[in-house]
RNA sequence: GGGCGGUUAGCUCAGUUGGCUAGAGCGUUUCUUUGACGUAGAAGAGGUCAUAGGUUCGAAUCCUAUACCGCCCACCA
């Protein structure tokens, strides 16, 4: 291969990442010395394609699997695949629905084959995505979440949990979907502001007693009046005391209920009263325990009353039920008033419509002694959390989660392996036949749960389903994952995982905030500002996009899209391709085959330096997740200081062996953040062995710190030079004039190189004349300007020598304060003293500047 | 109602346990076709770190209040 003169990532980047999945490069090393480093990838759906947020979550495992992996540790990245039990049903649902069909005209086994079926034809995209964004997996562990141990390990630890008493089936609230016909637990559910109306309706006493002949109750939700069955009082509240156990008769129907007394009730609230609906409301439900009350359930889970709600009102949709309880309740005028109100109320997270809390019987997990057992794991700092704050909210979480409903009336997902005798529905059996819709059993016959697995119920089984071929990669090193999933996913990860194998699933947790879209808006579809990562591959490259998407963002933080900073990353790549375009041009062009390494400049010496100080820091920072600032200690490295100082240094040593090390170097520190750039050079050059991909973190080269400091002060000179040349008539055509500077003296070639200058002469102190520099520790440089320029140009110079007065006044003043040199650490105080000397010097010097002349 | 973030250059954001002249990318001004790169090089301009107090020798950083913006949780009839 040759270096083109830009780097056109599309030519490279499929054939790169076959090379790598070809040689092998994914899989984990069997060496037993080293340590054990492992990702899981939170699995995209299977047959989904993946968004921006995939982007940034490959980018960030990326990184940190390359680096382990040049670290030399077992690195072993596993990917997955999503079944995405809900998400997909919805999109069959609608394919069914194109095509005139139901879920109700296939049995629960047809419709799982054929969304298996329409899953296995359509999935594939999202693996090429994968690869597309240079994800480093171990594809030969890729993990479905239908594959057969995955199914296997849930039914084990779902019999674990029936045996031990923490799985139950009970008739409860769920938050049921009309529309999707499925219920859902709490956390799936969107609450929204709202506004509607609060309506007064008088329940009148069937005795009137104690002056009182009707009670004033307020609802949101007159239409499961029917289904009322109290209504409830403080019991402090006086204004009631003496009708507490009294009946009120229910309106629009026969029934008399009781007024019982119960917390729930708020005297402040409206009247003070409140119907209780225990079949349709969560906290009237809580009520209806406490009192045992008869729960009527009059919305079906088609969203439509029930006959239980009275002939006049079966068949109707809730809102039309509401309108005609309103308007019979206004003819028996019971209706004594409305009022605009703002209140909460709960959505499906995929269609928008109202959820319904029903009465249904469901699978449920007690869930205390998981959440007891995972926040004693937290609260001993067992898992660390980045960004900190995250775990905190956890434990909050966890301190207050209600059980858990895994049942889901969606065909596509894991079975629940339970069977109900026919003829006794109490008595239900684990059995894992779940091909079969009967089976039989001691002679008796049980009919399967229809019903499957809520997807979090075997998602939060992942981390160690997945290292099950490799139990010593349990617990795994890191969790990163979005934080909006947190509570359904990380949290159950962690209740699943100490209950399964008594070990925390993974030490420590990286959450990313989402990426927003340029403006700072949450990317929809409906919004149509979705930004797709496949499509910024093709146009700047996938190493582009990954230091694009980490640049400027921290843990935890939702931040807008930059598409300039994919831009400065698509440069960068370029960059770095010119600069290894450049040194294999002066390796071809060199004579002699230097092997030795050996330094010959101070500018060597400094990029040594330079590099090794930016090699541990990337260390550090990626120790502590902070991928934009290793990120940009790289760019600034290769950039600022190998290309523009050391590279332009070079071109007149061509120290081919420095060159060739120093180049490698770069390249593999910054291989994790480009994975395709990088190994696309080192396939290009004609001297490296290999891959970039499985080669070794560079060790630190040595060099003279003296030496390093010597190129830095030549830095100073030649950018104050420069500086002044921009500023002067005649820009760089003035020589640099020196005496008694050893500095200058042995690097006059290199100075002039750098600035331009037509020549760096040395020159007896009585000849000095023109622009006398004023540079700390070298007091003899002259720029030999013209008398006339020179005079014009002064003024400039008083502007530097106010300000240079005005730093000096800062040192002073901090000096002259004795608590400062009492309290401050003393190195501190000893550098505010020399630097108050030396611009001293500098301003004595700058002043016998306009002397001179 | 409870909780969590944010407010730093024209824009988008960094800024580790308080410490020297507060950084980056983009944008912007001027100059430059130098043996790689114009997707470039060089030199600049641009910030009273939301506001008000406090702690400290020293605060963008710690504390308290206020304002505005955003998010999460919750059983608001």
């Amino acid at each position: 291969m040759k270096f083109s003169k830009a780097y056109e990532p599309d030519q490279y980047e499929p054939e790169i990442y076959a090379l790598w999945e070809k040689s092998d490069a994914f899989k984990p090393r069997a060496d037993k010395k080293a340590e054990n480093y492992t990702i899981v990838m939170p699995p995209p759906n299977a047959n989904g394609n993946l968004h921006i947020g995939h982007g940034l979550t490959i980018a960030l495992e990326d990184i940190l699997t390359r680096y382990h992996r040049l670290k030399g540790d077992n690195t072993w990245y596993i990917p997955g695949a999503d079944h995405a039990g809900f998400e997909t049903w919805v999109v069959y649902e609608r394919k069914l629905d194109s095509e005139g069909k139901t879920r109700f005209d296939y049995s629960r086994d047809d419709l799982y084959s054929q969304v298996w079926n329409f899953v296995h034809e359509q999935r594939g995209n999202m693996e090429l995505q994968l690869r597309a964004l240079g994800a480093s997996c171990d594809w030969s562990s890729l993990t479905f979440t239908l594959d057969q141990k995955v199914v296997d390990t849930v039914y084990n630890t779902f019999e674990k949990l029936w045996k031990q008493g923490l799985i139950y089936r009970g008739k409860k609230l769920v938050n049921y979907c009309t529309k999707h016909q499925t219920a859902f637990a709490d956390i799936e559910v969107t609450h929204k502001d709202e506004k509607g109306k609060l309506w007064q309706i008088a329940y009148p006493l069937v005795t009137p007693k104690a002056g009182i002949t009707e009670l004033i109750v307020s609802t949101t939700r007159p239409e499961t009046l029917m289904g009322d069955t109290a209504v409830a009082v403080n019991p402090k509240d006086e204004r009631y005391k003496n009708i507490i156990g009294q009946k009120v008769k229910l309106p629009l129907t026969d029934r008399k209920i009781e007024i019982i007394a119960d917390e729930h009730a708020d005297p402040e609230y409206g009247t003070g009263v409140v119907k209780i609906t225990p079949a349709h409301d969560q906290n009237d439900y809580e009520v209806g325990q406490r009192h045992n009350l008869e729960m009527i359930t009059v919305i079906g889970f088609d969203g439509k009353m029930t006959l239980a709600a009275g002939a006049n009102y079966e068949g109707l949709t809730t809102t039309e039920a509401r309108q005609k309880v309103l308007a019979d309740l206004e003819d028996q005028g019971l209706l004594r008033g409305e009022e605009p109100i703002v209140h909460s109320v709960g959505h499906c997270y995929k269609c928008d419509t109202v959820i319904e809390p029903l009465l249904k019987e469901q699978w449920f997990v007690n869930v205390k002694p998981l959440a007891t057992e995972a926040i004693n794991a937290l609260k001993e700092n067992r898992i660390k959390f980045h960004p900190e704050n995250k775990k905190r909210v956890l434990i909050d979480y966890l301190k207050n989660l209600k059980d858990w409903n895994i049942s889901r009336q969606i065909p596509w997902g894991i079975p629940i392996p339970a069977f109900v005798n026919i003829d006794d529905p109490t008595d239900w059996i684990f059995d894992t036949r779940v091909d079969q819709s009967e089976i039989e059993k001691n002679g008796k016959t049980y009919r399967r749960d229809e019903d499957t697995f809520d997807t979090w119920f075997s998602s939060g089984q992942w981390p160690y389903i997945t290292t099950s071929d490799r139990k010593q990669h349990y617990p795994i090193s890191v969790m990163e994952t979005a934080a909006d999933i947190l509570f359904p996913w990380v949290g159950r990860m962690i209740m699943l995982g100490l209950y399964n194998t008594g070990d925390v699933p993974f030490k420590d947790v990286y959450l990313h905030g989402l990426v927003l879209d340029e403006k700072g808006i949450k990317m929809s579809k409906s919004k149509g500002n979705v930004i797709n990562p496949i499509e910024i591959v093709a146009k700047y490259g996938s190493d582009a996009l990954r230091l694009g998407l980490i640049a400027s963002r921290s843990a935890g933080v939702n931040q807008a899209f930059s598409s300039s900073k994919v831009v400065a990353s698509r440069n960068l790549c370029n960059k770095i391709w010119n600069i290894s375009r450049l040194i294999q041009d002066m390796v071809d062009n060199s004579e002699t085959e230097a092997v030795e390494l050996e330094i010959k400049s101070n500018g060597e010496d400094w990029i040594i330096r330079e590099i090794n100080r930016t090699n541990k820091e990337i260390q550090k920072l990626l120790e502590h997740y902070r991928f934009a600032e290793a990120g940009d200690a790289i760019y600034d490295l290769i950039w600022n200081k190998y290309a523009d100082w050391f590279l332009e240094g070079e071109k007149l040593w061509k120290n081919i062996p420095l060159l060739k090390s120093t180049l490698e170097q770069i390249l593999i520190m910054l291989h994790p953040f480009a994975p395709f750039v990088t190994e696309t050079i080192w396939q290009t050059l004609s001297w490296t062995d290999g891959m970039v991909i499985t080669a070794k973190w560079p060790q630190e080269l040595k060099f003279s710190p003296a030496k390093a400091k010597n190129f830095e002060e030549l830095i100073t000179i030649v950018t104050n030079v420069r500086s002044h040349f921009q500023s002067l008539p005649g820009a760089n055509s003035y020589p640099i004039a020196f005496y008694d500077d050893k500095l200058i003296y042995d690097n006059q070639l290199l100075i002039q190189h750098y600035t331009k200058a037509p020549g760096v002469p040395q020159i007896k102190p009585e000849d000095a004349k023109g622009l006398h520099l004023a540079i700390a520790g070298h007091p003899n440089i002259y720029l030999e300007i013209p008398a006339d320029i020179h005079a014009k140009y002064k003024a400039n110079l008083e502007n530097r020598i106010m300000s240079l007065g005005r730093e000096i006044e800062v040192l002073e003043t901090r000096l002259r304060n004795p608590s400062y040199v009492k309290k401050a650490p003393k190195e501190l105080v000893d550098e505010t003293k020399n630097q108050l000397e030396t611009k001293q010097k500098l301003l004595d010097d700058m002043k016998a500047e306009f002397e001179l002349a």
